[in-house]
DNA sequence: CCAAAAGTGTTTTAATTACACCCATGA
DNA sequence: TCATGGGTGTAATTAAAACACTTTTGG
């Protein structure tokens, strides 16, 4: 590969739907420096690397998640450019880097992608996630790597907003077939908020992108709820319309 | 100032509402390495530097802004980098590049940023003006140097989300003392298409961060219109309430 | 038969849309 | 008195919000 650009990185913020514990998680990467004290979450990151000098942004972001997470064909989303010169804030974090990459580091821009997934489907590299990585309730991240906490802020705020904006990928979340009450816990851990459910079920039948197939769950202990699955095309479709906001 | 770093950059794209006229503007900057040929727009770009290493990202777009145009104060708002290796497309322009910066140049990843403000206020210094900045129309822009026709796009998507969202500062754009149709012809100047007058003002009627004054225009050869001002802080609290968008 | 989640409707209130005429002013 | 843009209201439709009980299944 050719030369990394030693002022230039990316990062990448992997969001996992856990459908089973119904949680919203993020991925993220051990690094090896401080192996052992009780230092929080300094020692996570989210996956990233500096940037190679023949490769664009989107390219880097997409060799980088797999290279440190074997994840590959993943849709990710440039959300913003973080470039505070004091954002590498210790000596010890400057130190690890340059010891990390092998080039003299002194300011890093980073350049910050965010995706969503689902965990139990695309799990990242086996080999790779019992040493290094990990899936962290997202209510739980305080006191990450550099200023890795504030990126994550940043890109909760850009995936609100993207998804409100309907330009998301939301679907990939769930299974290929799903319950409406799966699809309201994806909205609501998404977005952060309680729907109601009736109205939100009103709501949704006026979506013909979210199809009834005819049938149900089975083998759980209450009544089994009715299987939809998502139609991409009238997906798109239906993104078209999206101009009647403010007023 | 400190050293420049070779590929990283800063570009911003600053929209100017001009209210006589009823148009939405850009400000551009004319280079000097294709005299008087006829090339179109592309001896044109946006007022951009080289980010210097001791700055942040935010800083870096400040000072260009201020030593390219003279404005100062302005609230510009990072919405996106660009990294295509090739973004930097003829060999003139990185020979142009090299010459104006003084140092090699391989390959440039830029920072966007965008600002709105209101041309009749806000205007550039005068010296500069004549000779390098000028104000073209936003449907006029075709291409501009480098990449930066496409950056101009993704700007427009970026300021009507932001818009749309409320982040934005957009009041700036008027007179302390206007109309109903001037602050109606800025959102349809900003988003980009009409809305019914009637309903316009139905929905602005409920907005109580726009005051009437008491006072009319005059000097109007037809029906003198009542005049409004923007009251900072009813709009900064009415934010807080955004949270019901979608379900 | 019990626990657990699914499923379902109504009413009230607020927002959106479409639409056309008279008014005040300066020239 | 005319040209110009300012200003106004209603009715119909659609969306939003609040709210509680019955159904089906497995254990």
């Amino acid at each position: 590969m050719s030369v990394l650009n030693p002022s230039l990185s990316v990062d990448c913020v992997i969001f996992g739907l856990d459908t089973q514990e119904q949680a919203l998680k993020i991925l993220v990467y051990e690094r090896d420096i401080f192996p052992d004290d009780n230092s929080g979450n300094k020692n996570l990151k989210f996956p990233g690397s500096l940037v190679a000098d023949d490769e664009s942004l989107d390219e880097s972001a997409d060799r980088v998640l797999k290279e440190l997470t074997g994840l590959k064909n993943i849709c990710l989303k440039q959300f913003r450019a973080f470039g505070d010169p004091a954002r590498i804030k210790y000596d010890e974090e400057r130190e690890w880097s340059e010891r990390h990459y092998g080039v003299k580091i002194d300011r890093v821009v980073t350049i910050a992608y965010y995706a969503l997934i689902r965990i139990d489907e695309h799990n990242p590299d086996q080999k790779l996630i019992k040493d290094k990585l990990r899936w962290i309730n997202i209510d739980d991240t305080d006191n990450l790597a550099f200023d890795h906490s504030y990126i994550l802020a940043k890109s909760r705020e850009a995936l609100q907003q993207d998804f409100i904006f309907q330009n998301v990928m939301a679907f990939e979340l769930l299974p290929k077939k799903f319950t409406l009450q799966q699809l309201q816990s994806m909205y609501e851990l998404i977005l952060g908020s309680k729907f109601d459910k009736r109205n939100f079920r009103k709501k949704i039948g006026k979506a013909e992108y979210i199809v009834p197939l005819g049938e149900k769950q089975n083998g759980v202990a209450h009544k089994p709820a009715m299987l939809f699955r998502f139609d991409h095309k009238k997906f798109e479709r239906s993104k078209e319309g999206i101009r009647n906001f403010f007023i």
